[in-house]
DNA sequence: GAATTAATTGAACGTTTGTTTTATTATGGC
DNA sequence: GCCATAATAAAACAAACGTTCAATTAATTC
């Protein structure tokens, strides 16, 4: 009827968080209500109240998380050296690294767009073209440089994030690939899909891989 | 308070698909109601239920349409020869063909699976793997033929419908870039992506392009 | 032109929705 | 041990939901 014994403001927010991430991914937003949401908590309706004043506030909150989560990770992530090469390469392995483990909210935060109101989806869209602008801005220092061969770098830019993005759509921790396998190959996919020339030499070539797996 | 005049079965239906497909798209399936969509169409609610008997049935009908369109559309466009560069090319000009025509439908079609129930769900994966099964078999042959230089070809067939399918997010008809132009720029990347040797050479190398933008 | 069938309306059904209000209890500071 | 306040329950709200039903009219058939 009250309060409950060892009833905690800040243990419910963080449930209710990632309960909803839980839900959002696997149902869709429209389709979670805010009773089931409650009731995987542990706790009534009314209680989510307390900690987002409407449930949109609680999917903005979600978003607006992952996407400075995915900035600050990727701040963290590059390299101090010009090298185009060498910041692709760290741009893909943060990548996929951070959607993979974030696997839910990178969910959420590509299929739920729609249910924003227009000036929070211009919020969260702005931190999403920031975020692309630097993979932009390595492809065109590297067409500049030579050492990447490109023939739009917009264009290229979008098909190497749907393309890096796509990973959680069919990965699955502990099934036949591990994280390291898959960012190994996506990454010499990169690779020769901008062609890159290799390190060591001087011509324009593809980076030659074994073939592990047919 | 009755049947209208000029009414039409055949036409009802076809203005329901349509008017679904395109709120679909916009809104998402949880978000639409029917009686949204009746107005739409410009008629009751109830009336929908003479052509569709719930409304997951709608969205079932939809989908699986879409995907039956998209196989056939593949039977067409598949070519005689077994060169495995020539199917690729050809793979990769029906799917970013096919996708930029029916944007709607297979935004509905990728992004509403969870809605459907568990049988239903099952029958649309089965078509989509059947045709994703078709694209790593060209992947399959061309790295047997030693044309295509392939480290996995289960996950070079992902990366690679993810990058293709990718296009109708951001693809606007009359901007930018044409058909024809993003078609051709896929068609390169994809090609640099599978390692592929250039058709008249010998060696294996990159495909060669002009820079047309930066 | 009567009989039949096809197409649609309008009203209603019971549920469920997001949210608000009010009351009640546990907790932490003094 | 009291007091302020933080955290919750329980009940209620109007609105909207998918769907059904009976009535009614247009088109078709003969």
């Amino acid at each position: 009827m009250a309060r409950t014994t060892g009833s905690d403001g800040g243990r419910t927010e963080a449930a209710v968080r990632e309960a909803a991430v839980s839900l959002i991914a696997r149902q869709g937003y429209e389709a979670m209500s805010m009773r089931q949401l409650a009731a995987e908590v542990g706790v009534q309706a009314a209680a989510l109240y307390r900690y987002f004043p409407t449930k949109e506030e609680l999917l903005f909150t979600i978003m607006r998380e992952h996407m400075e989560g995915l900035g600050e990770a990727w701040q963290k992530a590059r390299p101090a050296g010009p090298d185009p090469r060498e910041r692709l390469s760290a741009y893909v392995r943060n990548h996929i690294a951070f959607h993979i483990k974030r696997r839910h909210a990178t969910h959420v935060s590509n299929m739920e767009l729609r249910s924003l109101s227009p000036d929070r989806l211009t919020q969260i869209l702005r931190m999403r073209t920031a975020y692309e602008k630097e993979l932009r801005a390595i492809l065109r220092d590297g067409a500049e440089a030579g050492v990447f061969s490109i023939e739009d770098t917009g264009l290229t830019a979008m098909a190497l994030i749907q393309m890096m993005t796509g990973v959680i759509v069919w990965f699955r921790p502990g099934e036949r690939l591990s994280v390291a396998e898959v960012t190994a190959t996506y990454l010499s996919m990169t690779m020769r899909l901008v062609g890159a020339t290799t390190h060591t030499g001087e011509e324009r070539d593809v980076h030659e891989h074994a073939q592990l797996r047919s």
